[in-house]
DNA sequence: CGCCCGCTTGACACGAATCAAAAAGCGTGG
DNA sequence: CCACGCTTTTTGATTCGTGTCAAGCGGGCG
């Protein structure tokens, strides 16, 4: 039921809370800090454990039988994973940096549901529309727009509407977001960054200086120079 | 409310409805039958009417400020659309072909909710699995298969677990819904015809030849000769 | 310190887009 | 019934954006 495994197989995260009927006020137990790249549950698995994330990131993800894979959606504080998932997971899920989830009660008000499922609908066909039909450095800017919605600090920076965070996904994990390779979203990012729209410190922490100009950018309404 | 534009502009094609209060029983009304390329609503338009396709097809999609479009969803009979679009609609929807719709009480079971939603979620997040990791043959092949399982004929043809079903989409419809160019999927439409695996008559009935092998394709599995 | 992993950058290849034109449908009307 | 004009589709030639392959670079951690 509650299958989760880290990096290279180890104990499961939430041992105590394997044994059945242990579910009582489930919902307010917050687990322990989990590592990177700790598999939440593995696509195709049985059962849909719903968690939300108090901390951290997490990946939804498919993959195809030749090993192609594609980010479902990259989940920040307070959203839900597992959520519509069938008895199948359709998905495989698993944390990017370091991750607190908190189990979710099965049960929850319908109107907080639909608004859950609404929410995930309203991303996914974002994400479609990203696929679909934008460049590589209108998913870029899109992608970074995103993360500064979900990570970004409340605490902006001094220039005009600058937003600062930490940015979990390597470019591996951004590119099999956003329907490319990790050389594109490298030289896409390069491109922003000469541009003066972004800055990248310390290899992740990212600085949004014209989330303006980005926006037009992501939107299709402004090119990127080359 | 209910704001339905027939192909260039004419009258609604449910005046009766357009009253206040006419709701009664308002579910179990079936409207008339609606021409190819009606409009029954518009992305950003106010209110979120919900209706289940009863025969024919309705395309869902969004378009960027510059044109470009892509198509999120074709459904067809026994499906719903508007649902999850939140007050300000995100998609507009259209009709393919000649298409009977019924208006769906908006307060539905819970349990039934929770199903449509799944199926959206899931037929959404398949959408971006193709679009952000399959080549044009797959993209194509998935979406014939899928067409099949919405449109097939329960008489399947003689030779061993071929289905043929009406094209609703024409070939620009299809390229905004799989993320290409007409040409292209016209060119893959023409490959799997010389590869044997389908066949297509009078413009729109398309036959599919072999599914399973088919299926590979469109699973990245087996490959499309040139 | 030095290995290792993730990132950047460059050269080239390839798939799909674009541009262009011919062919095939399809309804209309003679 | 066939000729006509319009739309959609098919096919071809070429371009362009990403993907692929291959080195370097750099920072963190053992």
């Amino acid at each position: 039921m509650l299958q989760m495994l880290a990096p290279h197989g180890a104990t499961p995260p939430f041992p105590n809370l394997s044994a059945p009927l242990a579910e009582v006020r489930i919902s307010q137990v917050t687990g322990p800090l989990l590592p990177p790249r700790t598999m939440v549950f593995r696509e195709g698995s049985a059962g849909t454990p719903q968690y939300r994330v108090v901390d951290g990131c997490v990946a939804t993800a498919q993959t195809l039988s030749d090993g192609r894979r594609q980010i479902i959606d990259l989940i920040g504080p307070g959203r839900l994973i597992g959520l519509g998932f069938g008895d199948r997971n359709r998905c495989s899920a698993e944390t990017l940096g370091f991750t607190r989830l908190e189990a979710v009660s099965e049960t929850m008000a319908q109107g907080e549901r639909d608004q859950a499922f609404a929410e995930m609908l309203a991303r996914s066909q974002a994400l479609v529309m990203l696929l679909g039909r934008k460049t590589a450095p209108e998913r870029v800017a899109s992608a970074l727009l995103d993360l500064a919605g979900q990570f970004g600090r409340p605490a902006r920076d001094k220039r005009r509407g600058a937003i600062t965070f930490h940015l979990y996904p390597t470019r591996g994990d951004l590119a099999d977001w956003l329907g490319l390779t990790l050389e594109t979203v490298s030289r896409c990012l390069s491109r922003l960054k000469k541009a003066g729209l972004i800055d990248i410190r310390q290899g992740d922490l990212v600085t949004l200086l014209d989330p303006q100009k980005l926006s037009g950018i992501a939107a299709g309404d402004r090119p990127l120079s080359p």
